[in-house]
DNA sequence: GGCTAGTTGCTAACCAAGTTAGCGATCATG
DNA sequence: CATGATCGCTAACTTGGTTAGCAACTAGCC
């Protein structure tokens, strides 16, 4: 695209300004970046326009594709217990999602997301998946291997982060 | 630490379960949602670490980049310009930022990260850095152009959800 | 069997951080 | 120089999180 001078309204190319150390200015580092900003506002947004917590919403994207129960949402959504069950009794009064005694262990409680729960996922989010079904397919075999791995490299820095004892 | 059962992570074939239409389970989309929920959980951690609210964090990582002032702010994180006061008045009575007056427009209020502010925001995300540094590196011209690519696609993807008039 | 430790999910009390509404100061335009 | 838009703020309120603590339950150990 454009080597020099960014897309970006204020002065500061790649290199320029501060020096953190290594060089995060490549153009696939910057479309990384992007890439998680982006999808972070997609959260954001959508949540709003379903009338849902950003919480809630993650909760339900969980819920529809896996059995998890309040404790696991906690878990998952980084939050405490006490905030899970709020959050689960929101959905709960919404419509989005029932709770259901758990066969084995008397102590869990299943989530089961409902149809308009489901719904409520899909629905706003459909035109993403189909741009990105597209955007997959368009792609080799071979191409799509590189990206893969790529992909998998960043999660991977990312969690560098993520593991404990990482403030010291 | 857990004698009562791991994680209840339930079994979901790439293809089985409901059919939302496009098929999400190629391995290149599923590492692309890790990647952006991983991203996600960063920030999240990052800012309990540092002491910080997710809207600070953000707010300091613009700023690190960039000159904006609350207005900014406000539109960039999709909250509301009184929002936006607050955050900054965290971001200042933390000694992270500081408010002076804009040279020009005496409307406005110009925002300037310290260095505490800034050693915030990198310090946490050194370790990170320095690894999509090296994993960047480690990739050839030709392979990093497709991963460009496929990762330009994909923030135009989620864009598609962002447009306004999305809802009806 | 019975004891003990650990997990689950909840309530209660509190606090952080957002919202809407509205205002004064300032800038840009015709 | 009036009109309208923008910037940044305050005030009052609501939402959604936190910590603390509890009863029910399961699993491991003697």
């Amino acid at each position: 695209m454009a080597p020099a001078g960014g897309p970006e309204g204020a002065h500061h190319g790649g290199a320029a300004g501060r020096d953190t150390g290594p060089d995060l200015g490549t153009p696939t580092l910057v479309a990384l970046r992007d890439l998680v900003t982006t999808g972070a506002r997609v959260n954001h947004v959508v949540a709003r326009r379903a009338g849902l917590s950003e919480s809630e919403l993650v909760t339900l994207e969980h819920l529809s594709r896996e059995q998890i129960g309040p404790a696991e949402v906690a878990r998952r959504l980084e939050v405490s217990t006490a905030a899970a069950t709020g959050i689960v009794d929101r959905l709960v009064a919404r419509g989005h999602v029932e709770r259901r005694p758990h066969a084995a262990d008397r102590r869990r409680t299943e989530l089961v997301i409902t149809d308009t729960g489901r719904g409520e996922v899909v629905g706003h989010l459909l035109p993403m998946f189909v741009a990105l079904g597209r955007l997959d397919r368009s792609f080799s075999a071979e191409e799509r291997a590189v990206v893969e791995r790529y992909l998998r490299g960043a999660v991977e820095a990312f969690e560098r982060v993520l593991e404990p004892g990482q403030d010291g």
